[in-house]
DNA sequence: GCCGTTTTCGGCCCGACTGTTTTCAGTCG
C-alpha cells in the first residue's frame, strides 16, 4: 500500500502538536509543521524522492526529517510519533484547535482536571471548574463554551466564489464609509487560493473615522470577535470569519504585502531582509527605526532587491528565487482568452439552449465556444449517442452561419470507460472539432488500472483533451489514484491538451498539478465546463488556478485565435 | 529541527488584542 503525501504531513502535523503541547522548542515544532507543508505540497510522490535518496535536498528537510519520512515510507508509522502520544493524552491536540485554547491552556485543562476531550471540555465548563484555573477567567469559560456550541475544532474553508460573494459586498460596504480611501481584500483570498479560511481587509483611512464601529455593525455580523483601534475580527452569519485592518497611507503596501502573505513567503522574505539589516513589519521596511520603504508593494520589495511578485505565487515555491533571477513568469490573464474548450446545453445536462450559450459566448467576446455534450455512459448527465451528435452538429452549423464573430465547436466530453475505450465510436470522434475525454465512473481503480485506464485514451488518435484529469471535488472527493506524472508525458507524446477546469469546485488540474505538467512540456486549456450561460464566468477562475501554477500566455491552447487554435488541435491528431 | 555571503553553533519574523493581571502571558494571524 502506497503511502500519500497527505498522510506523511498529517503525521508530521501530529508531532508538531504534540511537540507544542509540551512545550517544546517553538522552532523545532515549525520544523515540522514546514516539513508537513513540503511534502504535501510535492507535485510527485514522496516516496519517488525516497527511492532517489534526494529527500535532503528540500527545503527545510534535514537528515534527521529524511529519515522520519523514510521510515513512514517504509513502515507505514512513525516511532517518534508513538513515543509522544504515550507522554501527551489524544484529545489534547484535538482541544488545542479550540479557538481560544493554544498549547498552554489545553495543557493546564488536562494537568488541573483531567480534561482532554471536547465533551470533558464542555462539562467542565458548565461545572464552572474551568473560571478557577489560573490564567483563565469567567469570560474565558463564557468564551469557550460558546465556541463549543457554535464550531467545535474543526477548520472550514469555503470556496472561492463563496467568500467573493461575501467579501466584495462587505469591501463595498466599507468604501461607504466617509473617511475611507483605499479597501481591499488581502490574504489567500488576493493569492487567489481554491479555498478561503478567512477574509482579511485592509482600509486606510484618515484619523477619527469610526471604520472599526461601522465594520463591527455591519448587519451580517453575528459576532464580534475581538475589536481595537487598528485591529476586529467578526464572524458573519454564514459562518465566514472577517479581519479588518486600518493601515495609514504610509504604509499601505507594507500592510497589503504582510497580510497577503502567504505566511512562508513573507518569513522567507524577511529573512532575505535581516541579512541586509533591515526589518520588515506590516507598517514597513526599516533600518533601525528609520522607515525607508511602505507606502507601495513595489516599494517593499525593492527595499530588499526584488521586484514586485504577483500575489498567486506568493508561496514560498521558488518564486523568490525567480525574483531574485529575473525569470519570474508573465501570467497568463484573463483577457488573453480568446475562447471556452468546455460547455454543455440541454442536449444532455446542461440548463441552457445551444443558441443561449452560443449568444452568452458572443456577449463575453470570444472567438469560439466547444460545446461538449456527454456521451452515454454518463447516465446522470442524458448523453447524446452517434445520432444525437450528429443532429447536434447540424444545428452548430446552422448557428454557425449565423453568427457573425463567435464559432462555435462541434465538440464532445467523451465518457473514458474503465477499459481506457471510449464511449463514442471513430466515425463520430473523426468528425468532431474537439474531443475532450474524461473520467466519470470507477473512481476507486488502483494505481496501476487507473494509469493504463487513462493513458489508453490518451493513446486514442482522436482524442484532443483531456478534462479535469485528477476528477477531484473541493471538499467531497479526492482525486483519481494515478501516476500523474505519466498522464503529462504520454499527454506531451501525444498532442493532447490538459484542462484547467474553472469550476470552483473543481479546479483540475490545480495549481501545483498544473506546475507539474508545464514542467513536463504540458500545453493547457483553461475552460469552464459551463453547464449554464452564467457558468461562462467561471473562466476567472480557472485563469487564476492557472496563474497560482506559473502559467504563461503561450501555455494556454485556448490564448490563441481560432485558426491556431485548430491547427494546434489538426496536429496533436496526427 | 534546519541552516550557513557574519555562523558547524546559535540563531531562527513580527505585532495586536484579550483577559487576566497589576505588568504580561497566551493566542492569533
Amino acid at each position: 500500500m502506497p503511502v500519500e503525501n497527505a498522510e506523511v504531513a498529517r503525521l508530521f502535523r501530529e508531532v508538531a502538536d504534540l511537540l507544542e503541547l509540551q512545550g517544546a522548542n517553538p522552532y523545532r515544532i515549525r520544523a515540522y509543521q514546514g516539513a508537513a507543508r513540503t511534502v504535501e505540497e510535492l507535485p510527485q510522490p514522496v516516496e519517488e524522492l525516497v527511492k532517489q535518496q534526494s529527500l535532503a535536498e528540500l527545503p527545510g528537510i534535514g537528515e534527521d526529517l529524511a529519515g522520519k519520512i523514510q521510515e513512514i515510507v517504509n513502515t507505514g508509522t512513525l516511532r517518534a510519533l508513538g513515543e509522544l502520544e504515550r507522554k501527551v493524552p489524544k484529545g489534547l491536540a484535538t482541544l488545542m484547535h479550540v479557538r481560544g485554547l493554544g498549547p498552554k491552556r489545553a495543557r493546564a485543562l488536562f494537568d488541573s482536571l483531567g480534561v482532554h476531550t471536547l465533551p470533558q471540555l464542555d462539562r467542565a465548563c458548565r461545572a464552572g471548574k474551568v473560571r478557577r484555573l489560573p490564567g483563565f477567567g469567567v469570560k474565558t469559560e463564557a468564551n469557550l463554551l460558546h465556541e463549543l456550541e457554535v464550531h467545535g475544532a474543526e477548520e472550514h474553508r469555503v470556496l472561492r466564489p463563496v467568500a467573493a460573494q461575501y467579501g466584495e459586498a462587505l469591501l463595498r460596504y466599507l468604501r461607504s464609509v466617509e473617511g475611507v480611501g483605499r479597501a481591499e481584500i488581502a490574504g489567500s483570498y488576493r493569492r487567489c487560493r481554491d479555498t478561503v479560511g478567512d477574509l482579511d481587509i485592509l482600509v486606510t483611512c484618515g484619523r477619527g473615522t469610526p471604520v472599526i464601529r461601522r465594520f463591527v455593525s455591519y448587519p451580517e455580523v453575528e459576532e464580534v470577535l475581538a475589536e481595537g483601534p487598528t485591529r476586529s475580527s467578526v464572524r458573519l452569519r454564514c459562518g465566514l470569519q472577517v479581519d479588518l485592518r486600518v493601515l495609514a497611507e504610509a504604509s499601505y503596501g507594507a500592510g497589503l504585502y504582510y497580510f497577503t502573505g502567504s505566511k512562508a513567503h513573507n518569513i522567507a522574505v524577511r529573512r532575505i531582509a535581516q541579512k541586509k539589516g533591515l526589518r520588515i513589519n506590516e507598517y514597513g521596511v526599516w533600518r533601525g527605526r528609520r522607515r525607508i520603504a511602505g507606502r507601495t508593494e513595489e516599494q517593499v520589495l525593492g527595499s530588499v532587491g526584488l521586484p514586485w511578485i504577483p500575489p498567486e505565487l506568493r508561496e514560498n515555491r521558488g518564486e523568490i528565487e525567480a525574483a531574485r533571477q529575473g525569470t519570474l513568469p508573465s501570467l497568463v490573464e484573463r483577457a488573453d482568452i480568446r475562447g471556452d474548450l468546455q460547455s454543455h446545453t440541454t442536449d444532455s445536462d446542461g440548463r441552457d439552449t445551444l443558441a443561449a450559450m452560443a449568444h452568452a459566448a458572443e456577449e463575453l467576446g470570444y472567438e469560439y465556444l466547444a460545446i461538449t455534450d456527454h456521451t452515454p455512459a454518463v447516465r446522470v448527465a442524458g448523453g447524446l449517442d452517434r445520432a444525437g451528435f450528429r443532429r447536434q452538429m447540424k444545428r452548430i452549423e446552422q448557428l454557425n452561419s449565423r453568427l457573425s464573430k463567435l464559432t462555435l465547436l462541434k465538440g464532445a466530453e467523451v465518457d473514458i470507460r474503465p477499459d481506457g475505450s471510449l464511449d463514442l465510436d471513430d466515425a463520430t470522434l473523426d468528425a468532431l472539432d474537439v474531443v475532450l475525454v474524461s473520467v466519470h465512473s470507477a473512481f476507486d481503480l488502483a494505481e496501476r488500472e487507473q494509469t493504463r485506464r487513462v493513458l489508453r485514451a490518451l493513446r486514442h488518435p482522436s482524442v484532443d483533451l483531456l478534462a479535469h484529469p485528477t476528477g477531484r471535488l473541493i471538499g467531497r472527493r479526492g482525486g483519481l489514484r494515478v501516476d500523474l506524472e505519466q498522464v503529462y508525458r504520454t499527454a506531451v507524446e501525444h498532442g493532447v491538451l490538459l484542462e484547467v477546469n474553472g469550476q470552483p469546485d473543481r479546479l483540475d488540474l490545480d495549481d501545483v498539478a498544473a506546475h507539474a505538467a508545464l514542467a513536463c512540456g504540458a500545453t493547457l486549456a483553461i475552460s469552464t465546463d459551463a453547464h449554464a450561460t452564467a457558468e461562462l464566468g467561471f473562466m476567472r477562475w480557472g485563469v487564476e488556478q492557472a496563474r497560482r501554477g506559473w502559467t504563461t500566455k503561450d501555455r494556454v491552447a485556448n490564448t490563441r485565435p481560432l485558426e491556431r487554435l485548430l491547427a494546434l488541435l489538426h496536429a496533436g491528431r496526427r
